[in-house]
RNA sequence: CGGGGUAUAGCGCAGUUGGUAGCGUUCCUGGUUUGGGACCAGGCGGUCGCGUGUUCGAGUCACGCUGCCCCGACCA
């Protein structure tokens, strides 16, 4: 990181302090004090010089600051959740709205359905209840009673539930027993809709919007007639997702079906996309499952065909969760902080003014709000920061933080000049440029960006996808992170094997490669039925 | 659930053989500043996680409890 001129004198200060302190500790040697603690104040002095963990030294540690020191979000005072900021919180809402616009272009409404269920629900499933029961939360009292002293201290809950409810880990079981009333004949068919909501899966370790107790989700639950409208439905909603991700948030994905061990419990097929991040880990972004007739038989939702037959219907369910905000940050951002998509931004341009008199800024405040104007008629988001309690570069330093992909600094220089200072948050190149048809550059830079962090991106996870026959090498050079297509026999022998040596799990067999001919298998030798991609995930 | 660590000001930490708590930062006030995280001066802020015990006296010692963090188990 450039070390800054405030920094520096930030850093003789500090040594002042510790001259003082090794003068003293030379002229009471005797008294012995401690070296360990000047060892220890040479340690915070560095500590406090270094900011935002690089990526290259600590990759986990950079992300967790960054999340927090972004203001994305922090950990709650509640085990294993969050508590999201207003600038994270703005960037999920941009999220939710231009999917949700997307979902209705397909046909698909919005509802919503409880956040407790009978516990029954969940074991009419055999196989869902295996897969969720272990991440229960569960309801079993309700009402607390106060203790004698009457000074507002809660005890113990009073009353036991005749029937335990548990918090939705996701919501099939609920919304299938629902759409039993709702489906009487195929011509109640297809029913389509999307909750936004969240849900509580007990997780043994949480990290901040990758695996958080509670999330944030929408949940897509679909019914139909016939078994290829629901596959049709299934896999067009991996498409919508596969659009969104890679086309708004410019984060590229490899999609594919899950394995059998891998995919959700309850479903015949998982379709996943799986992100790339910084260290080479897969980031599994968004699942669609095709269910059968699991949930149709489990709740008995059955209608009457066009051939007079009664027919259990067809499921799809899909969705994206908070995670989203997890593969953003790990597939862009950088050892100066996030850097945000254009199309995600909250905001989109920043203006930082430069003054020494009122008469200054005043003359500054008029060019600048004409230039918001017309950023604004052009559909840009724009702030305008002439807070005079922040100086300029601590302003540049936490909109670099913050990912604000374009900066405009305006001081009066620029005024006699005409002209205006550019900073793109991607690549951190200042330029300037006439202060006349700065709003069309704009409007072309913010389209740039967004095409140059997305073609970064995949460059980067194409140098990082490696073919693999050879299962020695795989061994070794999966520890560097990576995808790795591999031919594999099918078999979930062979995947445990895979799991047990090197922690990676196959992550889905991949669409629109090459599957005739897929050779042998690595690990056994014996004949591969596809190619597979490998990878360690987060 | 097992192993380890930790708990002192909003945040990060120091606190020696037990003697009544301090540093940095944040925040507040005033002034000087403002083209890359400002400086100077002054000020506010803590029943030391909870409980019991030992002691004339406990942040410090003993015992018990609780929260959190790390490692493992777990993770559609």
């Amino acid at each position: 990181m450039v070390r800054t001129k405030m920094q520096v004198l930030e850093v003789r200060k500090k040594f002042r302090i510790l001259i003082f302190f090794l003068t003293f500790a030379v002229c009471l040697t005797e008294h012995s004090i401690c070296i360990s603690k000047i060892f220890k104040l040479l340690e915070a002095v560095a500590i406090e010089l270094k900011g935002l963990t690089k990526r290259s030294e600590n990759y986990s540690q950079w992300y967790n600051e960054l999340v927090v020191k972004a203001e994305l979000a922090e950990q709650a005072d509640v085990r294993g959740c969050m508590c999201i900021r207003p600038y994270g919180y703005a960037i999920w809402e941009k999220i939710q709205s231009i999917l949700d616009k997307k979902f209705k272009e397909t046909g698909v409404q919005n509802a919503y359905f409880p956040l407790l269920i009978p516990k029954s629900f969940l074991s009419k499933e055999a196989e869902h209840v295996e897969g969720f029961a272990k991440e229960c939360a569960v309801v079993t009292h309700y009402r607390l009673k106060t203790n004698d002293t009457h000074d507002g201290v809660v005890v113990d809950p009073e009353a036991k539930l005749d029937e335990e409810l548990i918090l939705r880990p996701t919501s099939e079981t609920i919304i299938w027993n629902t759409y039993k009333n709702w489906i009487k004949s195929y011509r109640d068919l297809p029913i389509l809709c999307n909750q936004w909501c969240n849900v509580m899966r007990w997780e043994m370790r949480t990290r901040l919007f990758l695996r958080t107790s509670e999330f944030l989700w929408q949940e897509g639950h679909t019914a139909h007639a016939t078994r290829e409208e629901a596959e049709e439905r299934a896999k067009m909603m991996l498409k919508v997702y596969a659009d969104f991700v890679e086309g708004v948030m410019a984060v590229p994905v490899v999609q594919g079906v899950k394995s059998e061990t891998e995919r959700f419990a309850g479903a015949l097929d998982t379709y996943t996309i799986e992100a790339m991040t910084q260290d080479g880990k897969a980031l599994q972004s968004g699942t669609s499952h095709f269910l059968g007739q699991n949930f149709g038989k489990a709740f008995d939702v059955s209608f009457l065909n066009k051939n007079q037959e009664q027919e259990y219907a067809w499921a799809t369910s899909w969705g994206v969760s908070t995670r989203l905000m997890g593969a953003l940050i790990m597939t862009h951002s950088d050892d100066n902080g996030l850097v945000l998509p254009p199309r995600l931004a909250p905001i989109q341009v920043v203006i930082v003014p430069i003054w020494k008199t009122d008469e200054q800024l005043e003359a500054i405040n008029n060019k600048v709000a004409t230039i918001c104007d017309t950023l604004k008629s052009k559909g840009i988001t724009v702030k305008y920061d002439n807070d005079d309690q922040k100086r300029p570069g601590f302003k540049f330093a936490d909109y670099e933080l913050k990912g604000i992909p374009v900066r405009l600094v305006i001081g009066a220089r620029d005024l006699e000049n005409g002209t205006v200072e550019v900073m793109r948050r991607d690549t951190l190149e200042k330029e300037t440029r006439n202060i006349d048809g700065i709003e069309d550059y704009v409007e072309k830079l913010l389209n740039d960006i967004q095409d140059n962090i997305f073609k970064k991106a995949v460059t980067f996870r194409d140098e990082h996808i490696y073919e693999c026959n050879d299962y020695e090498e795989f061994k070794q050079k999966i520890q560097n992170g990576g995808f790795f297509l591999c031919p594999w026999d099918g078999t979930a022998e062979t995947e445990t094997k895979i799991k047990e040596d090197t922690q990676a799990t196959i992550r889905c067999v991949p669409f629109g490669i090459d599957q005739t001919n897929p050779g042998v298998d690595m690990v056994t030798g014996k004949p591969a039925t596809c190619k597979v991609l490998i990878a360690k995930a987060y």
